[in-house]
DNA sequence: TATTCTGACTTTCTTTGACTATTATACCGG
DNA sequence: CCGGTATAATAGTCAAAGAAAGTCAGAATA
């Protein structure tokens, strides 16, 4: 239940606390944890990647670090407009997923408006091949996207 | 002749107890009762279904689960499962925009989930004949309502 | 005969280890 | 003292093994 890989993200997170950013000794991360190096790189790939806000800065070396930056909020202004280039034409459902919880984190949406919206990027069920579903799933997202920001302009609150 | 399929349903049941939800291992359960691991999703296709009442979420690989999520009945028996039905494998913008609507006058969503979902109906831009736009909608709209009617209270951590 | 149950096979997510790449520092010849 | 080179100390990559859960056709059973 409690997986590696969990417990490591947690212990980031905690780390982070409310910092924007925290440096760590791959290395030493590893042997906390008792586990292969590698696997630190995995956890940053999977849950602290881009789609996530989170940008990795690293060096190797001596005196070697990792680097772990939580992306500053955008500006709300353009948010609409980087949020639909950033979609494109296709998007996975991890990265909508980001999206919509970024919304969520800048109170766009509530948590429950962002439940529906998620509900909405999960295609599992649809007999097509993935390319088709990312094309689709950015499809219906930018559409969400829109109304969103409608509401979001008029400030309405349900 | 308590069948085993009938223990195992009885016996996630009692897990519920008053909850909404329960987490399970399919292996540990499937051991526990002495037989295969898809022993398990037979039950849980065949006793909780969506119109049975039930959601499940899942994930496989390391430290993967099986979540069992009791729907809201809401006072309207069964409704779930008849606009499940209603829609069936594929749904024109109109009908699903009256579902939603439906909803919103039963006062299950608020306004701007309504506005979101129905937002998430339109599928203009996609160059797709239209049989095949129904069927896409179909699948985001299911998938939408299973989220409004899962049990969270509004607020809710997930 | 319809329902239940199983087993083989598939898919997804995690973890590891061997190999590679980069950087700092120590050491050397000039 | 300077510049180059070897060495050590890091971190990165990737493929393969491991650890779950899912699917489905067919056997077993009520």
């Amino acid at each position: 239940m409690a997986q590696l890989s969990d417990n490591i993200e947690k212990f980031i997170k905690d780390l982070m606390e409310e910092g924007t950013q925290v440096e760590l000794r791959r290395n030493e991360l590893a042997q906390h944890f008792g586990c292969a190096p590698s696997q630190i790189n995995y956890v940053l790939a999977t849950r602290f990647s881009i789609n996530h806000g989170y940008v990795i800065e690293s060096r190797r070396g001596g005196g070697g670090y990792v680097r772990i930056v939580r992306m500053c909020q955008r500006n709300e202004d353009n948010l609409l407009s980087v949020l639909m280039n950033q979609i494109g034409g296709e998007i996975d459902e991890e990265s909508a997923v980001a999206i919509i919880k970024h919304l969520l984190d800048l109170q766009l949406v509530t948590r429950n408006e962002a439940l529906i919206m998620r509900s909405a990027m999960q295609q599992d069920a649809l007999a097509l091949p993935v390319s088709a579903k990312n094309v689709l799933r950015a499809s219906v997202l930018k559409s969400m996207l829109k109304q969103v920001f409608r509401n979001a302009q008029r400030g309405d609150k349900a």
